[in-house]
DNA sequence: TCAATCCGTATC
DNA sequence: ATACGGATTGAC
């Protein structure tokens, strides 16, 4: 019943009007007499008797005569909205797309003319430049290239890495966290991972964080199955071309389904493998009820269906480390030396000797190690990629009597406001400058002056005068430059690739480190080094890395030492030590006060439950928390799930919102 | 004792 | 949401 209710989260029994005998089959949506109302609802199975007693009414209408629910997905779902003390119908939501009448209707060969059918049906949006033939193919039917690859190809620098894709080709279930090798063209290695299970006569469904990702896996995947054997599925796509690709895997039409976030439902006959890459991206977390994440919702189906599981990434979650840790999933990594064969040269620095003697200079913005790495990388022809903070994230600081830049009394480094109300901070080591007053004038207040990206990149572009410089954020993303001298100046998550690889990697975002009070901080400024660092050069080809921040700290340790895996291990300890996911299973409970206190008073919360709070939460509202031993995670969600039902029915004013696994918890 | 009303619960 | 049943309360 597609209702929100919480309490009607329960399958209800109807009668088959005979006309509707036929078109009437599981997964198919459906219109019913409820409560006097006619609603939406599913199809779930067909049954001879009803366990219920009162008087069944008639199926009203099966909307569509396309059973857009299978079986595994219906399955699924149940399963995500009980982890997610969740509701059926919101899962549903997200699982499958809006009806498109028309689309639906569509002739299921594909039009004749294959600009027509080529790149509206890939689902990459048009304006990607992604080649236009990786969609249902123009000419069905026809045979995969003949030049691809189901061999483990570049899998073999990771010793468990062939036998992992011999699994896959063989039908059976094998499950990996990986750590991609810096230069790593993890696409191509998903393309292969794929390539092998189609091989061996079953599907897969490969979930990236944004759409830069999705099309640089479209193209692999392309390359790797041929044509018109994998479609993308992107919320980006519009009505239309969602549903058409959801169509397309639905009906078997192709094996493989790729996309971000919206995909990670999506149906695939016999599923053999479900892959995430970067899953510690928070884009990867779904914000809308009863908000599961890609990572989770993937391993779920794995379990369900007996699929293959790839977690992958330059960095590793404490949620990756876990399922090793648990012997869930295997370990894929490269082994030391090939490791230290293509890691760039990689250094911190901290303190500043050229800043402090020309504090006014073009430069003064770039500590030495950092402005003689790009200098160095430029001589030699080699383009350089500078990491600055995402723009208006932050806003850094200057004096407020004489404008005067705030700097870090310890090493120079630009300060900004963490938030109204905190004490400045270095952007670079990350210090807290408490009792702060202008080198200048005297002056305790500062102002905000905000420099981004774009200021960032016109100082860098006098510092290298005739170099060319590119930036790449927010509004424009570039997926690759050129090989040569340049400077390419991106915020986290938008660093192009360079052909070749850049001679010089500077990270200037490490503030992120100790201004954000967040669990993941740390995991979260090793994420977006790793992902910088490794489109750098191996050191024996001139690359080099240079990271501004002290390199004491653990996550500096572990970009030095490319070890992504000994961080997460640490990190997992120390959520072990502390009592924080995912050592163990928290929940949030958001609303007004007495809807919060309502709601926990309703619950019958497991053993060893512990309750933390409140906090306060946006306006009114204020936030719990609920701790609970990670075996007593489904109860805790049972119990929290029929809390919520209780109060639904008997109409209770405020709302609270539940959410399992909350991704921030101060 | 009966009827109007309130409250809680189910909704197939 | 809305309808229904059982309990409750107030008037005869």
């Amino acid at each position: 019943m597609d209702v929100p209710l919480a309490h009607l989260d329960r399958p209800f029994d109807y009668l088959v009007p005979a006309e509707l005998d036929a078109s009437a089959v599981p997964g198919v949506r459906v219109k019913v007499r409820f409560a006097g109302q006619l609603v939406d609802g599913w199809l779930l199975e067909r049954v001879d008797a009803s366990g219920h007693t009162g008087r069944l009414a008639y199926l009203e209408k099966v909307v569509s005569p396309e059973p857009v629910l299978s079986p595994e997905v219906a399955r699924l779902a149940r399963a995500v909205a009980d982890r997610y003390a969740g509701s059926l119908a919101d899962v549903l939501r997200l699982a499958v797309p809006p009806r498109h009448a028309r689309v639906e209707k569509e002739p299921r060969e594909p039009r004749a003319a294959p600009d027509a059918a080529g790149s509206a049906d890939t689902g990459v949006p048009p304006d990607t430049g992604v080649p236009p033939d990786t969609g249902v193919p123009p000419d069905t039917g026809a045979s995969p290239d003949p030049a691809r690859t189901d061999g483990p190809g570049g899998w073999r620098d990771y010793p468990a890495g062939p036998a992992y894709l011999r699994a896959l080709a063989d039908g059976r279930a094998p499950r990996a966290v990986w750590s991609a090798l810096p230069g790593e063209d993890w696409a191509a290695r998903y393309a292969e991972a794929v390539a092998a299970t189609v091989a061996g006569g079953r599907g897969a469904v490969v979930v990236v964080a944004d759409n830069r990702d999705l099309e640089r896996l479209d193209t692999a995947v392309g390359a790797a199955l041929g044509p018109g054997r994998h479609v993308c599925l992107s919320a980006a796509l519009g009505p239309a071309r969602r549903y058409r690709a959801f169509l397309a895997a639905r009906r078997g039409d192709v094996p493989v389904v790729i996309g971000t976030r919206a995909a990670m439902f999506a149906p695939v006959e016999r599923l053999g493998l479900v892959a995430v890459w970067d899953d510690g991206d928070d884009l990867h977390a779904e914000p809308r009820a009863p908000y599961p994440h890609t990572r989770e919702v993937l391993l779920t189906r794995a379990q369900l269906a007996e699929a293959g599981a790839l977690v992958g990434g330059y960095a590793r979650t404490a949620e990756a480390q876990l399922l090793l840790e648990t012997g869930w999933a295997r370990e894929v990594v490269a082994d030391r030396a090939t490791v230290r064969a293509r890691t760039p040269a990689i250094a911190p620095t901290g303190d500043d000797p050229q800043l402090a003697r020309d504090p006014g200079a073009a430069t003064a913005r770039l500590p030495t190690l950092a402005w003689t790495a790009a200098r160095d990388a430029i001589r030699a022809d080699l383009p350089v990629l500078v990491q600055v903070p995402r723009r208006g994230y932050l806003p850094s600081v200057s004096c407020a009597d004489c404008r005067t830049p705030a700097r870090c009394p310890h090493c120079a480094g630009p300060l900004a406001l963490p938030s109204a109300t905190a004490a400045p901070a270095c952007r670079w080591c990350g210090r807290v400058a408490a009792a702060y007053a202008c080198p200048e004038c005297g002056g305790r207040r500062l102002r905000a002056a905000v420099t981004g990206a774009r200021r960032t990149a016109e100082e860098l572009g006098r510092a290298f005068p005739g170099v060319p410089v590119r930036t790449s954020g927010r509004e424009e993303v570039l997926a690759e430059v050129p090989g040569g001298a340049g400077l390419v100046i991106a915020t986290p998550g938008a660093e192009p690739v360079a052909d070749g690889g850049y001679g010089a990697v500077l990270l200037l975002d490490s503030w992120a480190l100790l201004t954000r009070a967040d669990l993941r901080a740390g995991e979260e400024a090793l994420r977006r080094w790793l992902a910088a660092a490794a489109l750098a050069r191996p050191a024996a080809a001139g690359g080099r890395v240079v990271v501004v921040a002290d390199g004491g700290l653990a996550p500096v340790q572990a970009l030095l030492r490319w070890d992504a895996g000994w961080f997460a291990a640490r990190e997992l300890a120390e959520r072990r030590e502390l009592g924080f996911p995912p050592a163990v299973r928290m929940a949030s409970v958001t609303g007004v006060p007495a809807a919060v206190a309502d709601l926990l008073d309703e619950t019958r919360l497991p053993d060893g439950a512990e309750v933390l709070g409140p906090v306060p939460a946006d306006g009114e509202r204020e936030r719990m928390l609920v701790r609970v031993p990670r075996a007593r995670a489904a109860a805790l969600a049972d119990a929290l799930h029929a809390a919520a039902g209780a109060r639904s029915a008997r109409k209770a004013a405020d709302p609270v919102r539940l959410q399992v696994d909350p991704l921030d918890l101060f």
